[in-house]
DNA sequence: CGCGTCATTGACCGCAGTCAAAATAAGTGG
DNA sequence: CCACTTATTTTGACTGCGGTCAATGACGCG
């Protein structure tokens, strides 16, 4: 039952997600762009260990994450697999202009994605201006968050790494930071988030009790933690808080 | 003599590259906007250490790398500073959209730069569908990049990431991987490289001397080096060399 | 109940961060 | 051109974090 199923087209619409920066995007097209949009697309469930591009060769596929988590991994001469980025809902994942894929994506979880041929994608761009300008606006903020992410790396403990990793489910989960007490998922198995963070799952777990022996979290499952003290957090994770609201 | 310079606008144009992605973007601006676009924008000469645009302040300007380094660091509560990435020419610095910087951009080396109002820049993208179009091609690069690099830094030892560097510096100094007897130059300090490798100076020292009794480079200079055997750097860097022709 | 998977804990050790000092390079003023 | 200062690089000794290997424990499933 786990099976990639495709939905009829009709169903595309109604699985939309209603808000978020998606929903914009095709908000932008105009009335004929949708429709078209919506015909040549399609929604896919993809369980977990999909491989949706492969690394090196050209994919005709591209796409947004819907719900779920997928990760950009390269495999590395030693066998070692080490994930470069991971997308969240709202994300896309292959290549907008032609060439080989430079990573592997890879669900990590079960994933929806809304999926559709890049040619098709990239005669959308060029007669929807308007939709291309918010495009690049996504892209940018996700380079931001390549680069902020590349901050997190540079700090050498893994303490501080999962700290940080642990604030960044809470910013997108809950998104009020002031609201603790309902726990937050990881969503990614502990190998998983061990190549992520560039480390392994043995240290992973050190780091997690280390957190939780200082009362700072409760592991309620090995993927699953309650935050306690959200502050002591942000200290541990040498990040600034800005109180966004 | 090191002043920082505005030259006249005519100058713009006889400084503008050649080729490359730069020169591409001029070239798709319609004749209108190109002249408008020459008229509003200005050439300067930064030296090094020149702070462009300050963390978390609203900067009205961007613009375009001609020759030099630019790095985009961010000040740690601890006082040290990390570099999150490196702009080369041809790269952007600043926000397309507004909003506050989130990294200071400062100069490494002595640096040309193309800059001009974001509010000019947003209103050409607005006209000129297809320069938007090629900056959301680049920006794609861009964000390959930075995921390149996240892998970098993942691998876990500084020798890999020294060689990776080297690397760097090659394939886009000779751009020719063939040619090796020309000496490489960093361009930048050991201690701004050591902040953007993630590691300390005296590391740094370290592993060029590792390189350097391997037989695999040849120090001339604490910033310049020659590459004696492309292929022993490449396999200590991890990476795989895609003879790209 | 037995097996396989995954998380945890422990012991060991190598790499790199840290502190400190020496060596080299670069600049300054006479 | 040389004596002197200052900055940068290099080398050394020490320590700690985390990677590695191995064993134990917890959990789910047949």
């Amino acid at each position: 039952m786990l099976r990639t199923a495709t939905h009829p087209n009709w169903d595309v619409e109604f699985f939309l997600p209603q808000e978020g920066y998606l929903a914009e995007l095709v908000e932008a097209f105009s009335a004929e762009t949708r429709s078209q949009f919506l015909q040549m697309s399609q929604i896919r469930t993809v369980r977990a260990r999909t491989v949706l591009a492969v690394d090196g060769q050209e994919a005709a596929e591209i796409g947004f994450v819907l719900s779920g988590i997928l990760a950009m991994s390269k495999h590395l001469p030693d066998g070692r697999v080490s994930i470069a980025g991971l997308l969240l809902p709202n994300d896309m994942y292959g290549r907008i202009s032609s060439g080989p894929s430079q990573h592997q994506v890879e669900a990590l979880s079960e994933t929806h994605v809304l999926s559709f041929k890049r040619s098709l994608f990239q005669s959308l761009l060029l007669k929807e201006p308007d939709a291309t300008q918010l495009l690049l606006a996504h892209v940018l903020d996700e380079l931001e968050a390549a680069r902020e992410w590349t901050l997190l790396l540079n700090g050498s403990r893994v303490v501080q790494r999962v700290a940080s990793f642990l604030v960044l489910l809470v910013r997108r989960s809950g998104g009020h930071l002031a609201s603790l007490p309902e726990p937050v998922q990881a969503g990614l198995s502990r190998e998983d988030l061990a190549s992520y963070l560039g480390t392994r799952p043995e240290s992973l777990s050190r780091a997690f009790h280390e957190l939780a022996d200082k009362k700072i979290i409760r592991i309620l499952d090995p993927s699953e933690f309650e935050i306690l003290d959200l502050q002591a957090l942000l200290d541990v994770s040498g990040q600034d808080l800005i109180t966004s609201e």
